[in-house]
Order: C-alpha cells, then sequence, then structure tokens
DNA sequence: ATTTTTAGACCGACAGTCGGTCTAAATTAT
DNA sequence: ATAATTTAGACCGACTGTCGGTCTAAAAAT
C-alpha cells in the first residue's frame, strides 16, 4: 500500500504554521506567502495540499473542534459523577482548553479575527449544544433538575459565553470576564432551576486547581 | 460628464448604495469598483469621501447602531408604561427594526458576513446594554423585580439574541428562531424573578401586531 | 515508467494612490 | 458695478503594489 504518512506529516506542518501566524497576525494580515516562507516550501506545494486559503482556516477549526468535543465525550462517559459535575466540567473544559495543552490557543480570542471567530463559534455551538443537551436531559430523567427549553438553553449559554469572552470583540479586561462567567454559572442554574449556589459552587472549585 | 453635488448628499449616497450593495452580495465580495460603478462616480471621488473600503462599513454601521439607539431613548422616555412593557418594547424594536422603516437591513443577518455581524455586534451591544440596564435598575427601584448581574445579563441577552438569530452564521430556520426567542424571553423573566409568563405575554401580545 | 511531490514564474483582480481637471464662489482690480 | 484672478474642493481615471490562486515542468519516490 502507499505510504502517506509524510504527506499527513507535511500537510500538519503547514496547518501548524497557518495555526500559529493566524492567531498572531490575523487571518487576513496572514498572507499565503507568509505561510509558505514561514514552512520553507514553495507555492505550488501549498496548493498541492490545500485548496484555498480559506480551507486551511477550515482545518485548523475543525482539527480544534474535534479536540473540544473528544474530551467532551470523555468527561461525558465518566458515570460515578453527578450531573452537576459533569456539566460543570464539560462547560469549564471548553474555557480552559485554551490553557492547556500546547497552548496554541490561548490566543485564539484575542485574534480580532472575525472569520476566525464566526468559523469558530458556528462549529462549537453546533457540535457541543447537543452534547450538553444530552447532559441536561440525562438530569431531568434522574428529577434533579427540570428545564422547559433544554436545546435553546444551551446554544444560547454557548453563543453568549464564546461571544463575551472573545477579546477581539468587546475587548472585556479579565475581571469583566469573570464577571460575565459567573452570571453565565448563576443563569445556568435558573435554567436547570437547582438551587442558587450549587453550580457556583463546584466551578469555583474547579477554578482553584 | 461631470456631475457636482453637495459633500453631504453625495456621501450619504455612496453609503447607501454600499449599504444596498454590501447586504446583497456580503462586504467581502463587494467591490469597490461595484459601488463606484453603480454610484457612477469614479475612484477618486470614493476615496475623497472615505479613507477605506471598511471605514465606510464603518459608517453604515455607526448609522444603524444610532437609529436603534435613538429609536430605544424615545422608547425609555414613554413613562406611562410599565416597566416590563418598556423592557419587552425596546429588546422588541431592535428585533423587528430590520422589517419597518425602509427594510433595507432586513437582510443585514442573512448577508453571512462575518466582518459586518462583528462590528454590528459589538456597536449594538456597547450601546444597548446600559440602555436595558437602566430599564431594568429602575424595575428594581420600584420594587417589581431583583437581578444580582444586571450588566452581565443584558450582555447575555443582547449577545445570544444577535448571534442566534444571525442566518448567515447558523442558518436556523424561521421556527428554531422563534424557538429561541421564546426561550430568551423566558429566561429574561429567571434573570428578573419575574413571574413565569409574565413577559411571555406582553412578547405575544406585541408579535399579533 | 508512472505517479506524487516540489518548485517558482506567472496571472487577474483587488484596494488604494496620484497628478491633475473642472467649476463655482470669493476676492481683487479696473 | 463689472471684469479678472484666486481659491476650495468635487471629481476623474490611469496607475501601482499586493494578494490569492494557476500553470507547467523538473525532481523524487515507487
Amino acid at each position: 500500500m502507499r505510504i502517506t504518512k509524510e504527506h499527513d506529516d507535511r500537510k500538519k506542518e503547514i496547518l501548524d504554521t497557518a495555526e500559529r501566524l493566524f492567531l498572531v497576525s490575523g487571518y487576513e494580515k496572514c498572507t499565503v506567502n507568509d505561510v509558505i516562507n514561514s514552512v520553507g516550501i514553495a507555492k505550488g506545494t501549498f496548493y498541492h495540499y490545500f485548496k484555498t486559503k480559506e480551507e486551511v482556516l477550515d482545518s485548523i477549526v475543525s482539527r480544534y473542534r474535534e479536540k473540544v468535543v473528544s474530551r467532551a465525550i470523555g468527561v461525558l462517559m465518566v458515570d460515578d459523577i453527578s450531573s452537576e459535575e459533569k456539566l460543570m466540567r464539560v462547560f469549564m473544559a471548553m474555557q480552559i482548553t485554551n490553557q492547556i495543552d500546547t497552548g496554541k490557543f490561548s490566543d485564539i480570542h484575542k485574534s480580532g479575527n472575525a472569520l476566525l471567530h464566526k468559523k469558530f463559534l458556528n462549529q462549537i455551538i453546533i457540535a457541543m449544544a447537543p452534547i450538553l443537551v444530552k447532559i441536561v436531559e440525562n438530569g431531568i430523567e434522574k428529577g434533579v433538575w427540570s428545564c422547559r427549553f433544554p436545546l435553546q438553553y444551551m446554544q444560547i449559554l454557548l453563543a453568549s459565553s464564546l461571544t463575551l469572552t472573545d477579546e477581539g470583540i468587546f475587548g472585556l479586561d479579565a475581571d469583566s470576564q469573570l464577571k460575565v462567567m459567573g452570571a453565565l454559572i448563576s443563569l445556568l442554574e435558573k435554567m436547570l432551576n437547582v438551587t442558587e449556589g450549587s453550580l457556583v459552587k463546584i466551578y469555583l472549585k474547579g477554578q482553584e486547581q
């Protein structure tokens, strides 16, 4: 069989480089020439691996989405923790994914890049809303919660948290962002009709570590 | 042929034309040549009035924001209606501004235009959140509501409603959008600790007309 | 020998520039 | 008052540099 290892290596190399450059200077400002010069390849090579510049962006966003989703699935399968714990872990995993791992995406919200943000938001909401809904419905079945609009509430939660914590859009300082996060958790309690403070408690516990 | 016009008239003519074209084909796809051909002016004239293409976009968004804000201020000053009524009117005025008036902006959410959406979202949240907070605080003083995070809640409300009803981002059908709107109103009731259904009632009454 | 990968010269479309023209009103000279 | 001159700024379109993307052919791998 054909050996595609080198092909994938090269492709990953282009993706990694483009990702780094997109996050530093923004997708629009970063040119294809910047990418190929940084990788050390020619134009033709770049377009052998990717049809367009935007396809590179799409790949980067998809790769990130896959990482977030697989992590969430991992939490989902842990079955010796409460629904509250599970929901908060998944929600928080999304937020802190930036810091852990390679740290590459720590600036994803700082890019001030409209297209990147739009694609990112779109993919994350479409992929994550059903997962969060599953947890919510599980909690409802157990009788610990009640919720009239699970899907809509989770969409609202995702859209607002991802938008408001994007520094490229509002440039909120760290303190304001923390306030928004606190408000979001308290809102989540209202969404699920749980006693005030029960989720915040888990949130603060998670923040400490 | 040389047709000269008053400065402000010409500027408005360029803005109106660009606005129309941006909303039809999107900001990125619409070229400066498209605009000048449609207006019937030369390149130099366009750049006599605007420094860059993006400056035109900024002007269009600002103009729209001013319209929404002035309308909200109008509602704010009506003082023979309840806080509930006032809040809902302002919130709904934002949504339906698209249909009324010239109808120009009816497609603003369909453009699928990342930069337009980002600038729009940014301006509207920054301008409208304080106005909504004012109404909320007024209701709190009257003793009809209570709310721990007025500013954060209004930011969340604005960010999620504007993002999720943007067809360019999620392409939700009309039915799904209505569900999201319903969920948002019910969430607003929870935010303000009012009895369930009291705001939805006003919302539905407003929808009928 | 055939396919895959690499190379970089090349292309058209684009945003933005530049030197200059035209016109009407304000200013000065007759 | 009327004519000549200056000035402000609206207007023009050929031109430039940059960018995403294409093309053809050489090099390398199989």
